[in-house]
DNA sequence: AATCAAAATGTATAAATATGCAAAAAGCAC
DNA sequence: GTGCTTTTTGCATATTTATACATTTTGATT
C-alpha cells in the first residue's frame, strides 16, 4: 500500500533529518517520489503520533514520541514489525535484517525504546547492529525486541 | 519573578489538566490571574521545551518533554528546583515537601523521570510521596533526586 | 467488467502557533 | 530620583497545521 510505505519513509525522514515543518517534508517525500500535500502529511502525523521537540538549537523539529511517556503508537509499530525481516545473535551483538534503506529508522527506533542493556546502535543499508555489554545481555535484548515484534 | 511564577503555573495546569492549545492556557491563567497573550504563553512553551501528544482519545495536550528522548528542559529543572523544600525519607518512602500548591506539578515531573525503583507517587497540596519496594530503594530515589537538584 | 462501500487524498480554508517590531517594564549605575 | 541597557510583553501578522467537504482511488462482490 501506498500509505504505509509512505509513512514508513516519514519515519525514516524524520530520523535522519531535522525536518522542521510540514511542508518540508512534502519536499522530500516529493523527492523520493511520494507527491502528497500537507494535508495528507498532518494525517500521516497524527496517525504516527509524531511530535515536535526543540533542538539544540532551538528550533523545533518532528520525532518519534518516547517510550516513557507514551506507548509508541501503534501505527508506528506496525511499520516497525513490517520493516524488521530477522534478529540474530552474534557474541555481544544483536543483528537485526530489514528492509532495504529503513535500517536507519529502525535503528533510530530501537534506541528509542531506551531498553537498558543496549549500549548502542549503528547500521548500514539493511542490517543494525545493536551492541551489548556480553552474550547474557545480548540474549536478553533479543528478547525483548521479539516480544515487541509479537504485540 | 512573574514570569517564572507563570511558568511554573503552566506546568502545574498542563499536569493536571488536558490542555489543548495555548488559547486554553491563556483562559486558565486568566482565570489565576496571570494576564497574559498567546504569544508570550507561546514563548513560555519554547523555553519550556514543552511538547504536543496525542491523547488516547486522538486530541493534542501538551505534556513536559520525557526524560529519555531528550534531557528535561533547564527551565523546567529551574522551576522543578525552586519548588521542591526538602526531600526525606521514611521507611519505604520518600517524602518532598514542596511549596504550597505545587506538589502536582512535582509528583509529575517525578514521574517524568522515569526512575527505575519508583513504584508510584501520591501528593497533597505541599507534600509529594514516593513509594519504593524497600529501604534500600528509597534511600537510591532520595539520592537521585538529590543528584538532580544539585545540577 | 460493473456496482457499491470504504478508505485515502486534495482543495480550500479555519484554527493554531510563531515571530518581527515597537512599547512597556525591570534592573542597574550614578 | 535620572538616564541607560536589557528583558519581557503585546500587537499585528506571517507561518504552520488541522479539518470540512468533495472527489478520487481502492477493494470487494457479483
Amino acid at each position: 500500500m501506498a500509505r504505509n510505505s509512505r509513512q514508513s519513509k516519514i519515519l525514516e525522514l524524520i530520523s535522519v533529518k531535522e525536518i522542521e515543518t510540514q511542508e518540508e517534508l512534502v519536499a522530500e517525500l516529493k523527492a523520493a517520489s511520494y507527491d502528497v500535500t500537507q494535508a495528507t502529511i498532518s494525517r500521516d502525523i497524527k496517525e504516527l503520533g509524531l511530535i515536535k521537540i526543540l533542538t539544540d538549537s532551538k528550533k523545533y523539529k518532528y520525532a518519534i514520541v518516547s517510550s516513557s511517556n507514551q506507548a509508541v503508537s501503534n501505527k508506528c509499530l506496525n511499520i516497525f514489525k513490517e520493516c524488521v525481516i530477522s534478529i540474530k545473535n552474534a557474541m555481544n551483538l544483536v543483528v537485526l535484517k530489514t528492509l532495504k534503506g529503513t535500517a536507519g529508522m529502525v535503528s533510530n527506533f530501537v534506541d528509542q525504546l531506551s531498553i537498558n542493556s543496549v549500549l548502542g546502535c549503528t547500521f548500514g543499508e539493511d542490517t543494525v547492529m545493536i551492541i551489548t555489554a556480553d552474550i547474557e545481555d545480548a540474549y536478553l535484548v533479543q528478547q525483548k525486541l521479539n516480544e515487541i515484534l509479537a504485540q
